[in-house]
DNA sequence: CGTTGGCTTGAGAGGGCTCAAGGCCAGTGG
DNA sequence: CCACTGGCCTTGAGCCCTCTCAAGCCAACG
């Protein structure tokens, strides 16, 4: 059951995991099932929990004064999902996340976490992608100050293929910051191309 | 000359620093000044030190193959500046960063950060703004998917007034993702509100 | 006192948005 | 088995926000 957690963590860390490790990682995860539009987390709680995806997919999104969905973030297996701002700062989270198909996690309570900090590769493993989190958050930035929707289309093509196959347009078209009638049009003038 | 370091870890963590800690980051960093429009890092150089601003303000950003600057971070004192993809992952910059002032730093090369990451306080600290970090950036996405240009600007401007009165308006319009003229719009009809 | 850098303003163009309608499944219930 | 529904994608028309290009103003500075 843990195993895609235990490669998650080898191959994000030098350090290797010891049996004792693996045990404590045991008892400080949940193994826990969601149903298809089920909320991970609801925008003004508090998240208590990061999750390991085993299995689906989930959206992390705001909605705004006229009920407009924002996707944040898109995420499926092997992705840690949670509001990092609201799990750490312990603050009410603006965003909703709920699971856009059937998803098995691995949820890791904040009441858990000094376990499993104490890790040395788990602590490893979490610099990690935190790193990996601000630098994948730059650059998003930078295409949407720098780059014509188009082109960041291209790019999120290239770089998560496989969101085009497991999401909807619209939900991918809210994720780039366009209307769903834009991508539409990008896409069929992409084809002539 | 290291106080305001000494301070700025302090602040971000638990653990204080010891005497012999601060010996240590004496050690590991250099002082450095640069005068306004000196580079502290071209693009297409490996990244090699972590700078500490003591006095003075820079920008980072690219330049794109118009040679419209897009600036992705400004920065100003006791803020740690770098391109942290390129210092961590050894790979060329795509990023300039450049003095917007004359600029005095305390400089930590790759080569000496073992030895403060050895400090419990600085790594503590590290952590601390990798997450602020990720967070801010996050929220500069959300920013830019959700929000239009006049909200993002009053968001900045009651986030940071200093980067108004510090650096001209052309700047701070290309780190908002918009053109200077926009920006002067935005502005002159806030203040007939 | 000319030059340079920064800010503003205007006119026209364009990319993306809104609103609206229509088409295409896949699932569901009669 | 078929009609109906809901979710999704497409297409069109008009509009608005922002961009581009261009001109002019002002303050700082050598």
């Amino acid at each position: 059951m843990l195993d895609p957690l235990f490669n998650y963590i080898s191959t994000r860390s030098r350090t290797p995991l010891t049996d004792a490790d693996k045990a404590a990682l045991q008892n400080a995860v949940v193994f826990k099932r969601y149903k298809k539009k089920q909320f991970l987390l609801q925008d003004g709680d508090i998240c208590k929990s990061l999750n390991f995806i085993l299995k689906g997919a989930t959206r992390q999104y705001t909605v705004d004064e006229r009920g407009n969905e924002h996707i944040m973030a898109l995420s499926i297996e092997n992705w840690w999902v949670g509001d990092r701002e609201s799990y750490f700062r312990e603050v009410p989270s603006v965003y909703n996340i709920d699971a856009w198909e059937d998803t098995e996690v691995l949820m890791l309570p904040k009441v858990h976490l000094n376990i499993v900090t104490a890790i040395p590769a788990f602590a490893e493993m979490r610099m990690n992608i935190d790193q990996n989190h601000s630098i994948a958050a730059q650059k998003r930035v930078l295409g949407s100050i720098s780059q014509p929707a188009e082109k960041r289309y291209e790019d999120l093509l290239s770089s998560y293929p496989e969101f085009m196959q497991r999401f909807p347009q619209h939900i991918v078209a809210s994720y780039l910051g366009i209307t769903k009638e834009t991508l539409s049009r990008i896409k069929s003038q992409a084809v002539k191309k």
